[in-house]
RNA sequence: GCGCCGAUGGUCCAAUGGUAGGACAGUGGCUUCCCAAGCCACCGGUCCGGGUUCGAUUCCCGGUCGGCGCACCA
């Protein structure tokens, strides 16, 4: 069982992630990959495009950190990621002020309040700290807001934030987007990149920092019409912890198949099931222990008031269950928002398949009579005909029709409104596209594996440590040894098959330094899955020359020809083959008769 | 943000009011035909700032960082 210092501990010595900026004290949420932990991301991150953005056949874009300030009025950040925090002069603790007043009064949402609102009304019900039992009264009321600002260019006075997620610098471009997707739905957009929160208090290594790599996924939906490919994961094997079971006192897992967890309305939209699905298969990819994974719905409270159905992936990390994605249902919310906020159109138009005629009552005033009627109130006049036309058709029976308009009640003769009803044809309409967004933490998915990936075992009678990794997403594939570094035979064809290894695109290190054993571990503590050793038996044999070949997990050896191992090493990392193909197919090195 | 505890080579630890010692790792050499072996040599450290003191890594105060608990996690 993998404890987290021990985790720590190898990560700081061997290169996986360290505290950042140590040289001049460090600062707290803020983390540096080192060589091996930036290449393990770097995989993981590559598989991870691999299966949601190239297999769905989806788009990557690559948008700015920094946006100003009135995108994230429209998506809500600039208000909803504030908190109101109050501070108990006696004991010291931090309260929620929003959260004290909502208990004690019937307001629901004291978040909306201005500051000095609040911290009065704190006084005005004597609000006592929950932890000590003094008086609040008199405390100021505190705004943290979660997100880092900057001002953008010279002067100060264009506002700018660092992105608390990513998703909206897809959402902010969809106008361009929709375009080069040619108003074809359904369409999805990724995007892989850092996002920044101002936490509180970071802690626990990886798992919560200020500034964290996200992989999202928006896919843009037309709710009426566009359904998943939910064949392609009917079978997949998941376990769910739904809401219901959350609630009950005794509640478990629902060990199903998504097909069958949609069929019983488990998983409400068929979307959120598909991608759970698509991403189950994902994680046992890259190395996640399905024995400490699992989905979660969240509870109606929890739910963000615009999601209908969402669900979150956690791994257990030391045994807490930790969040590594989220998949939620976000309706038509952010596209409406930005719609509303931002100068574009944030909507894409429909065809139907056959145009619809349809019958309109339409006015077309005569301006000609209007303007000199009613000079600078005709054109809202006009307008206002307009509305009543769509709205109320029968107004027109008349010869006479009144309409307010800037206050005032005018009066028109019909004839001048020029009413009538018109068959109109319609080729479709405007929609705003619904949004499915499967939203992954990178730096907590890569801790996942790494803890999962930690195992102790004895070898020859020595304790070792040694990491699973996938073959896909260890940092270094293939170390490249001299069985000795002072017979020149063996250094020189190590040396060149680093370089054959390398050519092929193969991450490799060369090692001639203590004997075979320590090199062997050496390469185990970092998780690569293969060694190539070069021996005497291997270059004197007659014929071919040969080098042995020892898989990480079970230290087994096989002896093969060197003209077919980049093939091999390669064939196993793309996934065609794996070890135990190479052990049917070669001579098998027992490590034991060897020694002795 | 608060409380408690802590911070010594790359890592893990020891010691001390008079500038620090070990283990492991690393480097160079010898040896070594398959799993952290052996021999020789080398590299390398008291978190930051202030105070007390002739002198502070040690005592005191503040800060930073870490662990745990509380709060927070849209």
């Amino acid at each position: 069982m993998a404890d987290t210092q021990a985790i720590t501990e190898l990560s700081k010595r061997r290169g996986f992630f360290f505290l950042s900026s140590d040289a001049y004290g460090g600062v707290a949420g803020f983390y540096t990959f080192g060589p091996q932990g930036a290449a393990l991301k770097a995989n993981v991150e590559s598989a991870w495009r691999d299966r949601y953005t190239v297999k769905e056949g989806n788009r990557e874009i690559e948008a700015p950190t920094i946006m100003p300030e009135p995108v994230f009025e429209a998506s809500g950040h600039l208000d909803g990621f504030n908190d109101m925090l109050v501070e108990c002069a006696s004991c010291g603790e931090s309260h929620r002020a929003d959260h004290l007043v909502e208990d004690v009064t019937d307001i629901e949402d004291a978040e909306a309040l201005p500051n000095s609102e609040v911290a009065d009304l704190i006084a005005d019900h004597d609000i006592h700290c929950p932890n000590c039992g003094e008086p609040l009264a008199g405390q100021a009321v505190e705004n943290f807001n979660l997100m880092f600002s900057t001002d953008i260019g010279p002067g100060g006075d264009q506002p700018g934030y660092l992105r608390p997620e990513t998703a909206q610098g897809i959402f902010v471009e969809f106008p361009r987007l929709k375009e080069y997707a040619r108003n074809q739905l359904p369409f999805g957009v990724t995007q892989i990149g850092r996002a920044y929160r101002n936490e509180i208090s970071p802690r626990k290594g990886l798992v919560r920092v200020r500034e964290f790599t996200q992989a999202e996924l928006e896919q843009f939906i037309d709710p009426e019409e566009d359904e998943p490919n939910l064949d392609a994961v009917a079978d997949v094997e998941v376990r769910l912890y739904s809401a219901e079971e959350q609630n009950k006192d005794d509640g478990g897992y629902l060990e199903t198949t998504i097909g069958e967890a949609v069929e019983a309305g488990v998983i409400a939209n068929e979307w959120v099931a598909y991608y759970l699905g698509i991403s189950q298969e994902w994680y046992e990819r890259i190395g996640v222990d399905m024995d400490r994974f699992r989905f979660r719905q969240h509870l109606a409270g929890e739910r963000a008031h615009y999601a209908s159905d969402c669900w979150d992936a956690e791994s257990e990390l030391g045994g807490d269950w930790v969040e590594i994605a989220g998949f939620a249902y976000r309706g038509d919310y952010d596209l409406s928002k930005h719609g509303e906020y931002g100068d574009d159109d944030f909507t894409v138009f429909k065809q139907y398949d056959e145009p619809k005629t349809v019958e309109r009552a339409v006015v077309d005033p005569d301006m000609s009579t209007l303007g000199p009627e009613f000079g600078g109130a005709a054109a809202d006049i006009a307008d206002a005909l307009r509305d009543l036309a769509a709205r109320d058709p029968d107004a027109f029976d008349g010869d006479e029709v009144t309409v307010d308009a800037d206050g005032e009640t005018y009066t028109v003769s019909t004839e001048v409104a020029d009413f009538r009803v018109e068959e109109q044809t319609e080729s479709g309409e405007h929609i705003t596209p619904h949004v499915v967004e499967p939203s992954f933490g990178v730096g907590r998915t890569v801790y996942t594996v790494l803890e999962h990936a930690y195992r102790e075992d004895e070898v020859a009678g020595e304790e070792r440590t040694y990491l699973a990794l996938e073959p896909e997403v260890a940092p270094t594939y293939v170390g490249v040894f001299p069985l000795v570094g002072n017979d020149e035979r063996l250094t020189d064809l190590a040396t060149e098959l680093v370089r054959d290894v390398r050519e092929a695109g193969l991450s490799a290190e060369y090692d001639d330094s203590g004997n075979i054993g320590r090199r062997y571990r050496r390469k185990d503590e970092i998780g690569t899955p293969f060694c190539v050793t070069v021996d005497r038996d291997g270059v004197e044999s007659e014929g071919e020359t040969t080098v042995t070949v020892r898989e990480r997990d079970t230290t087994a050896q096989i002896r093969l020809p060197v003209d077919a191992l980049v093939d091999e090493l390669t064939a196993v990392r793309e996934g065609r083959k794996t070890f135990d193909d190479l052990l049917d197919s070669y001579e098998r090195v027992d490590a034991d008769t060897a020694e002795a």
